[in-house]
RNA sequence: GGGCGAUUAACUCAGUGGUAGAGUGCUACUUUCACACGGUAGAAGUCAGAGGUUCGAAUCCUCUAUCGCCCACCA
């Protein structure tokens, strides 16, 4: 056996194991039948570099992967990347920016060689840093959305829809981007409180001196108003039946129309009417068949139907109007004025509510299977309150449009005849129009990028060929992805899973949630608050990272990261790394494992721990109780494995014997590692692979199993008397200030002999852990006023006085102990003597409490006797 | 306007009906031969507040307060 370096230093083996594992090609799933487990990653954008969300999401599919793998299911974690449309065109005009050319300069074709390039040389960026993790994802199935198979599968889905009308193209309000240039779905705008003023303006009646004022936050869509509207019932309205208003500036005449989505309260009760840049506007235009002018380009500039001020910016044109209107006296007023205002989420540009041709989903029919499939727990979410949200985004579902003015992406599978004008939407170029014309126009537009990951469980088995691995892994078993992309990914992916397969695409979810800075707020670049999981996997190594974060995954529950907590993590790292070193300094050479003999009551001991320890993970890791796991085998590898196992056992172990102990311990040590592992795969591994082991891989061993057989209850109970024992000796030694290295004579007195032959067998440990010199056992204990008194269950402890111990100390300890005693004796008589309670409450709750109190009494009996002897 | 969540030790959080938990921090002692990224012992909480249900409530119900998040076309 190798020795091990004195400290865990994680950077020393971990690239080394991942290489180890991955050549042996072991994340691929381990055969084709029998139980199989499989996950789809959330994938990453390639523009991307890990955050710590991924590092979350990605160690909790990590950790379930490997715990399923152990637990003997062919497990595939299916890894891919996201095109990110958007996303990747900005980064690579930047750079086109910084290059002096532009997309437009170098035309389409050339500018998507230039994405792909990049993508090349930068999009596998995010899988190394993947690999750093540990992830044990399947490399060998990695998918990106833009892949041939994935294309196809995208413009499969696009003609299925269009061709039973659920896809359509149409002239809407939607949400523009001026700087992305492009139109957005509904949940790509993000509503920021803002700011802004509220202007009253005048609008002359037609032939008279009267006028109306409209109330608006956005002056600069005057120009394209074609009405003003009231609420029918508003009296004001009456007199102005049928009469036109000038519109300021413009000079055009428009009616005044009655239409009841007018809220009569707000503002002057008469509304501006815009329909090409308002979503209310439009309808009420539509209602009233009024024209619909835009009056601004993609770039939000004015355009030429905005007259003076066409190639204006929207933002100077809105103060030249209100100057221009303050001179004319027709501004009545300006207020201050809270409301929400959409932004773009990738560049926080002002989105502008804008008339478009654009292409869209019909959502209401995908929603209700949908809604379906969780209602009746055909996909659990855990937790299951986001299900409500869920519910209620699906019960108000709005048409999804899905065009963008892009050009990297998957583009619409749609092609005009310029000789008949006919529309074809086919999967692949149909070449030639069906009458005859070959002049056939590809739509410019490309889909939303959450398009194709609305298809990404099925789509990366191969869909819509019926493979082997898309009837050996769909649908997947488990989603895990953070409560924020509930709408964007998990609502759509189950919707389009349903339509095209029939099937759920996964049967649970698992949501995370988000992770926080120490002072709980959202990491983000522009705040310079984020944390790169890079960084702390360099500092502190994958492994405590990934534990770091586990131990803190409670479902849907938001995760503030403090850098103590990684500290402590490593520190537990390099606990574990000591524990092993310990073992392998310790263990015989050429141990033979088939060694039979008597066990002792520390393997004993340790073997059922482990066995109980081995149930609550599996029962937590069964309900994704990550954090529940995770605490388990931190608090049994340092407090017990390493606290009292390790150290009952040191004195025996210093004889080197190659006896049964010997085997425990080393089988002991391998347990811990197998349960570790899926939280630290590295340091166990690493581990394992230097002590002597017949698997060739950690990762491929099988993961303890519940065994309740295993568990011997009546050692344990024996052990909690035996640490209750010495942390009481313990005690009288620190709080009398007995110096550590003096070793004491010890008497122990007890009525009970059972307990004085338990006490017997326990000597060496006894004598050991109290550092005593000498053991003595007794019925009773003498009176003798030169010795220290404590008090175990129903043992009493003596240590004589050699020195003269701080009296006055103790009796304050003495006396808070026996207080503590008397306020539980009270509560306890209270709840006892309550009829109600002794005849409603379970019978062992009942038991409990009056073995309590009998333990309780005796313990208040013993302290005031010892308060007698020192007062 | 609707919905969801939080409020537990100095800090950060677990804990969903039966004796209040963890990590960090704190105090004292301790470089003893796995580990000072260590060891031993200890102090520390009216479980936001008020009512209710129950033999019994941090946990279930109602209300209140404070904070956070999501959804929503009041110009």
């Amino acid at each position: 056996m190798d020795r091990l370096a004195k400290s865990y230093e994680p950077q020393d083996f971990e690239k080394r194991i991942y290489e180890f594992w991955e050549s042996g090609g072991w994340f691929a799933p381990a055969s084709d039948t029998g139980p199989r487990f499989s996950i789809s990653i959330p994938p990453p954008n390639i523009t991307g570099s890990l955050h710590m969300g991924h590092a979350l999401q990605y160690t909790l599919h990590d950790i379930v992967t490997r715990w399923k793998r152990m637990n003997g299911y062919a497990a595939l974690w299916l890894p891919g990347t996201d095109h990110a449309g958007i996303a990747t065109q900005m980064v690579v005009e930047r750079q086109l920016h910084q290059e002096k050319t532009s997309r437009k300069e170098l035309g389409r074709a050339r500018f998507l060689e230039r994405v792909w390039k990049w993508r090349e040389e930068y999009g596998g960026r995010i899988t190394r840093q993947l690999r750093s993790l540990g992830s044990s994802c399947d490399w060998s199935r990695e998918r990106f959305t833009m892949d041939p198979a994935l294309s196809h599968a995208v413009r499969t889905v696009f003609v299925s829809l269009y061709r039973e009308g659920l896809i359509y193209r149409g002239e809407y309000i939607v949400n523009w981007c001026p700087r992305c240039q492009t139109a957005l779905s509904d949940l790509e705008v993000i509503p920021k409180d803002t700011a802004g003023k509220l202007y009253y303006i005048k609008y002359p009646v037609k032939g008279s001196r009267d006028y109306v004022v409209v109330a608006t936050t956005r002056p600069e869509t005057m120009l394209g108003d074609t009405a003003v509207a009231m609420h029918p019932d508003d009296e004001r309205a009456a007199p102005l039946k049928d009469a036109l208003v000038v519109l300021p500036i413009m000079g055009r005449e428009i009616p005044i129309v009655e239409d009841d989505f007018v809220d009569r309260e707000f503002g002057t009760g008469v509304v501006k009417v815009t329909p090409a840049h308002d979503p209310n506007d439009f309808e009420v235009g539509r209602r009233h068949s009024l024209p619909a002018p835009v009056v601004m380009d993609g770039t939000g500039k004015m355009n030429e139907n905005a007259g003076e001020y066409a190639g204006k910016d929207r933002f100077q044109a809105r103060k030249e109007i209100v100057q221009r209107l303050k001179k004319e006296k027709l501004l009545v007023k300006i207020e201050d004025h809270q409301h929400m205002v959409g932004h773009c989420q990738r560049c926080d540009t002002t989105v502008e509510p804008t008339l478009s041709k654009q292409w869209f989903v019909k959502m209401k029919p995908l929603a209700e299977p949908a809604i379906a499939a969780v209602r009746d727990g055909r996909v659990r979410l855990v937790p299951e309150n986001w299900a409500k949200t869920y519910f209620e985004w699906l019960d108000n579902i709005r048409d999804w449009c899905i065009s963008r003015q892009l050009w990297w992406g998957h583009r619409i599978p749609v092609w005009y005849c310029e000789d008949c004008g006919n529309v074809l939407c086919e999967v692949a170029d149909p070449g030639r129009c069906t009458c005859g014309g070959s002049r056939l126009q590809q739509d410019e537009d490309v889909l939303d990028t959450w398009f194709s990951s609305a298809l990404w469980p099925f789509s990366t088995l191969g869909w819509p060929a019926q493979t082997p691995d898309l009837t050996r892994y769909y649908p997947t078993d488990l989603l895990i992805t953070a409560y924020d992309i509930i709408f964007f990914w998990v609502a759509r992916m189950i919707m389009m899973g349903l339509k095209f397969t029939n099937e759920v695409p996964f049967r649970e979810v698992f949501l995370t949630g988000l992770i926080r800075d120490a002072e709980g707020q959202k990491m983000s670049k522009s705040k310079g608050n984020a944390i790169e999981p890079e960084r702390l996997m360099a500092e502190y190594g994958a492994d405590a990272m990934r534990f770091t974060l586990a131990i803190q995954a409670v479902a849907g529950t938001d995760i503030p990261l403090h850098p103590g907590r990684l500290k402590g993590y490593r520190a537990f790292a390099n606990k574990l790394w000591n524990a092993a070193r310990f073992v392998m300094i310790n263990l015989p050479e050429n141990l033979d494992e088939g060694i039979t003999g008597e066990l002792t009551f520390a393997d004993r001991w340790i073997t059922s721990r482990t066995n109980q320890v081995a149930i609550s993970v599996n029962t937590a890791l069964a309900g994704y109780r990550f954090h529940e796991a995770a605490e388990t085998l931190y608090h049994f590898l340092w407090h017990e494995f390493c606290d009292w196992y390790i150290e009952l056992v040191k004195p025996q172990l210093i004889a080197k014997e190659a006896n049964v102990s010997a085997v425990v311990l080393l089988r002991s040590l391998r347990n811990v590692l197998r349960l570790l592992h899926p939280f630290m795969p590295f340091i166990t591994e690493e581990l394992y692979q230097k002590l002597p082991h017949s698997e060739p891989a950690l990762m491929l061993s099988r993961y303890p199993a519940a065994q309740e057989s295993e568990v011997d209850l009546d050692v344990i109970r024996k052990m909690e008397s035996l640490q209750a024992l010495i942390t009481a000796v313990r005690n009288l030694r620190s709080e009398n200030s007995i110096d550590p290295a003096r070793k004491i004579d010890l008497v122990l007195g007890s009525p009970l002999l059972q307990e004085r032959v338990f006490w017997q067998s326990m000597q060496s440990y006894i004598a050991t852990l109290c550092r005593a010199k000498a053991l003595s056992i007794l019925e009773h204990l003498p009176e003798d006023k030169a010795s220290l008194r404590g008090v175990a269950g129903t043992t009493e402890i003596s240590i004589p006085i050699v020195d003269a111990g701080d009296l006055e100390a103790e009796r304050t300890r003495v006396e808070r102990e026996l207080a503590k005693a008397e306020d539980e004796i009270a509560l306890l008589n209270r709840k006892l003597d309550n009829q109600d309670f002794l005849s409603k409450a379970p019978e062992k709750v009942v038991q409990e409490a009056q073995q309590r109190h009998r333990d309780l009494v005796a313990r208040k009996e013993k302290l005031e006797a010892i308060l007698r002897r020192i007062t």
